[in-house]
DNA sequence: AGGGGAGAATGAAAGCATTCAATCCAATGC
DNA sequence: GCATTGGATTGAATGCTTTCATTCTCCCCT
């Protein structure tokens, strides 16, 4: 392919010339312009981003660094952060770290050599970034935080309102007369867990109910884990009539222990989830759950990057996207016999969440 | 942070002895390469990538292409060919073409001038690579394609065993006792809808049944297409005692719409799924499906590119992997009343699949 | 008509690592 | 002991674009 001294010869101008065409670095005359961008066009001719890269000192990239794509959640994630930078001409190099701090190491270190602009980051267990993230942004690269935060940031970061939407989730079960209600969280080094955590101790504090221990427990943010902790909490005596999961994949967990010990659901055990992932309302029963806006997220995060880019050096902003309440058919009243003595039977709660259809995957 | 020049002075030696270190290009005697290691150590050097891609006229980055990480599929490939490519020293730059083929195009005009080693695509609909490959491979970067093929594409490919994987899920219907099957294919212009389509019509030809044309529908690959076809085909008379969905979120929709008229899967329709997702296993009833080797596909396409990449210069390679069915509750022989006269109740069928627990998301 | 000045165009330098032709050295062979 | 050979080392050239100090034009004003 051409490079540019071709295209400055075939249009009999100098060098800076055709650079100042291209990117509108000085004006050009009318002639001169036309004769460079015919001769672009006549070569078919495309800058070399390394070549660019290498002389502004940055590069069109941002690292995307996530535990895992795999992972149902963050798709949405990526693609947010996707699509807002490939409309603004940045591309996105992706790196998995499998929450393995080490491993997230090696990218971070990695990534430098390409000088992108900047990072967007679900930072790992145990994540270094804090420390990490300060050579970046001497070096003029912004990072951005998504999703949890690693211990001591306070760079930008955007998150779900975890606390509140567990919260909500808690605050209506409660209402429906639920009042043995446990939770298994996930693991609670993670900045979101515990959010979610707080959230539920906060709704169970206002309606005077009290959490016993062994109702509280720790998982890791998958289903073998949601279910081996359920099969715990369906056995104790009394039988909590509603499980909050940490997650989504917690909840599936929950169903599942629920169907091998013979138990039903919601006429059982009533089953709250979190972030809505799109099987959540496909699932038998509906699984409710607290929606986390992942799509926002991702794109949030890279709007917020795209603005530190352009010179916003404001002080760090911590944006916290709203969570909603997706009431499906695993969660119920408790039995008659169950329910909390003097509470009424949830006259208003049923119009605290709307259930709304989403689908719109295509292969 | 330094460059090479500066680890050059440090060591006191010049700068094609330092990149001689750096990339094992030339023999270097002991106590100067010592002194350079400790130079690299004592500066914390790294090289700038984008110099070395502008001299060596290639980066090790890898485009990869797909119509969207959103759906769920396609993770599974991404994370394959990450793990691969990170192994190896390469780094992937995600692209989301939402299937569109000017999207696309877009994409893969602009890669071009990160100077890739090469590009592993999932082709959008209608998609223009064939071409563009040409010029890719002329300057010496790799494409490889996977999943489906672009029409009249010859270059390397991987891709599941779709003809295979349609045919022994359709025979296992069959060996059933299901007489009456019906099809929601996927595009028919997507190469692996096609072949999905051509195991079905094998298997049935086979067995000497007839395809009543209506019972053949094409669809979008969504839970959407599914269900609106499947609607269609529950409501003629005589209804399917079976349904194979292209993919396993057309077959979601079958299930729904199986819920919505008020019948029960299996007892009235059974339902085969194609892809075994996560969450096929999850449902209820659990969903049978073919399983679709996603990291495989991903995996080995980047083994294929990375050996290009070193030198493989041999004929283009198309690798197909297995697929395997997996049998679970939502399959089940049909009525007795309308099990396909004298033949056997599927003895060995049972045989035919086995359910292999998988889960191990982690948030 | 000449001087001044604004705007346009130029081209060399910089940014960093790789490669290759050239140089250097030591050891081997005769 | 000298020439030859092979391995080790060097440094200039290269790849491509951006930037900036400089030069050039042309117009306006006095």
């Amino acid at each position: 392919m051409a490079n540019m001294k071709e295209i400055a010869r075939m249009a009999g101008v100098s060098l800076g010339t055709v650079s100042h065409v291209l990117n509108r670095s000085a004006p050009v005359r009318e002639p001169l312009r036309r004769r460079v961008e015919e001769a672009v066009q006549a070569a078919g001719y495309q800058p070399s981003a390394l070549a660019r890269g290498l002389r502004r000192d940055k590069t069109n990239m941002i690292g995307m660094v996530i535990p895992d794509v795999t992972n149902p959640f963050f798709p949405a994630v990526v693609r947010g952060a996707e699509d807002t930078a490939f409309a603004n001409g940045y591309r996105l190099v992706l790196c998995n770290t499998d929450n393995d701090h080490s491993k997230e190491l090696v990218h971070l270190n990695e990534l430098r050599t390409y000088l992108p602009s900047g990072l967007i980051v679900i930072p790992s267990d145990f994540s270094d970034l804090t420390r990490q993230a300060e050579s970046y942004q001497r070096s003029g690269a912004a990072v951005v935080c998504v999703d949890r935060l690693p211990r001591r940031w306070h760079g930008d970061s955007v998150t779900a309102a975890n606390e509140q939407g567990a919260h909500a989730a808690t605050r209506y079960l409660i209402q429906l007369g639920h009042r043995r209600i446990a939770a298994i969280t996930g693991p609670l080094h993670l900045t979101n867990s515990e959010q979610r955590l707080r959230g539920f101790r906060r709704a169970m504090a206002e309606a005077d109910l009290p959490i016993a221990p062994e109702y509280l427990q720790e998982s890791s943010f998958d289903l073998a884990g949601g279910r081996s902790r359920a099969l715990l909490l369906l056995r104790m005596l009394p039988r909590p009539t509603a499980i909050f999961g940490g997650n989504d994949m917690i909840a599936m967990g929950v169903l599942q222990a629920i169907r091998e010990l013979g138990l039903r659901c919601p006429e059982d055990v009533s089953v709250m989830g979190f972030d809505d992932l799109d099987f959540a309302a496909l699932i038998n029963p509906p699984l409710a759950s607290v929606l986390q806006p992942g799509y926002q997220l991702g794109a949030t995060a890279a709007r917020i990057l795209l603005d530190r880019v352009h010179g916003d050096g404001g002080p760090a902003r911590h944006i916290v996207l709203p969570t909603e309440l997706r009431i499906r058919e695993s969660v119920a009243p408790p039995r008659a016999s169950e329910a909390g003595a003097g509470k009424t039977r949830a006259g208003g709660a049923r119009a605290a969440g709307r259930t709304t259809p989403r689908s719109r995957k295509k292969q």
